[in-house]
DNA sequence: CTTCTTTATGGAACCGATTTCACATAAAAG
DNA sequence: CTTTTATGTGAAATCGGTTCCATAAAGAAG
């Protein structure tokens, strides 16, 4: 029988309040008694039971914190990033995944936001439908979406600046490498991520006087594959520069043009975004933009746990936009060495 | 306020004994009254508060996860394995990572296995202490260690084959492309993989006639720079060929190589192990030995479940040892196309 | 030597569910 | 027409803590 509370009052010959005092140094206690319980404490390895703590005190230390998928480097980061301060503050993580279906788990954190197991929730869900965020509007506990511009609710918001982002690599393509058929691989429609990088494109080629061509834009999914797929088309546009609205794609591109005997970097200049942990390693090192998912994953946790400190205080929604850095590697053509 | 089961009760006129029959299935109620009490829960979003189902049942259906860290591809697909496995059967998985500060989140996974929060821990824990091992041998709860040899306990434990792996690439090595003079680098001293993984590569040797060189082993870290600090090392005992404790060391050794202006895979040939996601995408491709990740962590999640499911039962420790796959690339020298 | 604080402690209520037990009623069996 | 047995329900105990409140003793102030 695991030791309670009572067992360690009855030990130590006082009430269980008193306990309760000595192990939070909560109230008047007198230092014997203090010393007395510490002791028999650790003796017994008593540690109390967070189930009830959690119960009585009406929280439980857990942030809940959902992400699409683990797989890839893109996502460990967040984590990463949210572990660090949770733990930090002991503060525990609860995690999520999408991966599988991603409906029934859209139902799962609805639930879990209600069930009183979680403190917050950081929730990164790329492809939420509208339905779904109503609901998570109501939640009574606080919640911080990435990725996802949600407004006029009680949720904040992290986002990258993709706009951007997408803005300086295609100055670059224009600017230093005097590209003007440069094409442009979207990701899956609903992505606002995605929607966000193809307007920074569009954009930067009306700030550089470049006629807008729908023929450079091919739809991707964010997958390899779907890079692969939409070489042909860029091909058969003439386009002379491959922009990917994600690494993944960038590295279809890629294979695919060595596959047709195209030098990436040289022949037809190829860019990415999101820089993951891989994309300096490909070869030509991939041209990326850098997003700080470490950061987000940081201040994701930070303002959670700033809400959750902050309860009575009334707070509007906070926005917050984290800006992108550009990195110049080689796919685009530039000659920059192995170390950066 | 939110709605608790007595609100329930008292709107439908019955006690919260009857409510909590109609929620759980459980003991005998009447059609209509659980009819009606449905339709106030779902018409008022009731949901059990789960702080209160915990205490009053004893169990969390939360399992602990802790890894060494998520950043890079490697363990990722461990959390999705486990991840999978316990959603399916209405889990939650508490994450803990321990990258920052070992000593201290040691002490925390410690405390966090007696604190009633979690029902099951999976550790994976590659530089565990005794003195750790000693105290997690008391859990109460069951507990699966991962990628470490822990006898004689209660926990069961889930390791990958690394001495079979380490074999068969020295093996190939040997055979295929007839070196003599491999070099090994190792992990840290305290790794047990690594430790198995030269055992491996020792015997492979010894199989196939060559004497083992002492100098031909250099001392590693795991990380790309400590694979770059062997390269000279290596050079220097004329090895041939580099086999390298995990894909990391050997991404380094590949950068080193190039640096020096050698043609890894042509003029010296390079191994891993670990078969990390970008180690196909690298030049050359890398060869390396696969490690069944994502198996592991859905194993290890099946694993828990069996022990709490089977309580009463008393089952001796198991002790899982999953094989290993050999990939071979393009960087031991064999010419394969850009496609497996 | 009272009176007012301050310190110290235990008893009991409470957190929000589950579950045991007792009791009542209805249906089945003898 | 009783006696079982199955069904339905509520009161109360329980899970293991925290916290409010009453009370007592000790110390400070007048």
């Amino acid at each position: 029988m695991k030791t309670t509370i009572d067992d360690i009052a009855k030990m130590a010959g006082v009430s269980k309040s008193t306990v309760s005092r000595a192990l939070n140094g909560t109230g008047y206690i007198s230092k014997e008694k203090k010393k007395k319980i510490l002791e028999l404490v650790k003796l017994h390895n008593y540690v109390p039971d967070s189930k009830a703590v959690n119960l009585s005190k009406n929280r439980t230390m857990t942030i809940g914190l959902v992400l699409p998928s683990v797989e890839g480097p893109f996502y460990g980061e967040v984590i990463q990033g949210v572990e660090e301060v949770l733990s930090e503050n002991r503060y525990f993580t609860l995690f999520m995944t999408e991966s599988n279906a991603p409906e029934k788990n859209r139902e799962r954190y609805i639930s879990l936001i209600s069930s009183g197991r979680i403190d917050g929730i950081i929730i990164f869900d790329p492809q939420v439908d509208d339905q779904t965020v109503e609901k998570v509007m109501k939640s009574e506990i606080p919640v911080v979406y990435l990725g996802e511009d949600i407004h006029g609710t009680n949720v904040d918001t992290i986002l990258v600046d993709n706009f951007n982002g997408a803005y300086s690599m295609t100055e670059h393509l224009i600017k230093v490498h005097k590209h003007e058929r440069i094409a442009f691989i979207t990701g899956p429609a609903q992505s606002f991520d995605s929607v966000e990088r193809l307007r920074g494109y569009k954009y930067a080629l009306e700030r550089y006087g470049i006629k807008f061509d729908t023929n450079l834009v091919c739809r991707g999914d964010f997958t390899k594959s779907g890079g692969k797929d939409a070489v042909e088309k860029c091909l058969s546009s003439g386009a002379t520069a491959i922009f990917a609205a994600n690494d993944e794609m960038a590295l279809g591109v890629i294979e695919e043009l060595e596959r047709r005997r195209i030098n990436p970097g040289k022949e037809i200049a190829v860019a990415g975004f999101d820089d993951v942990f891989w994309s300096r390693y490909i070869r030509p090192p991939l041209t990326t933009v850098h997003q700080p998912m470490h950061s987000i994953g940081k201040m994701a946790a930070k303002m959670i746990l700033d809400r959750i400190n902050s309860r009575d205080i009334v707070k509007s929604p906070m926005r917050i936009v984290l800006s992108t850095r550009l990195i110049v590697r080689n796919s685009c053509g530039c000659k920059t060495d192995l170390t950066n």
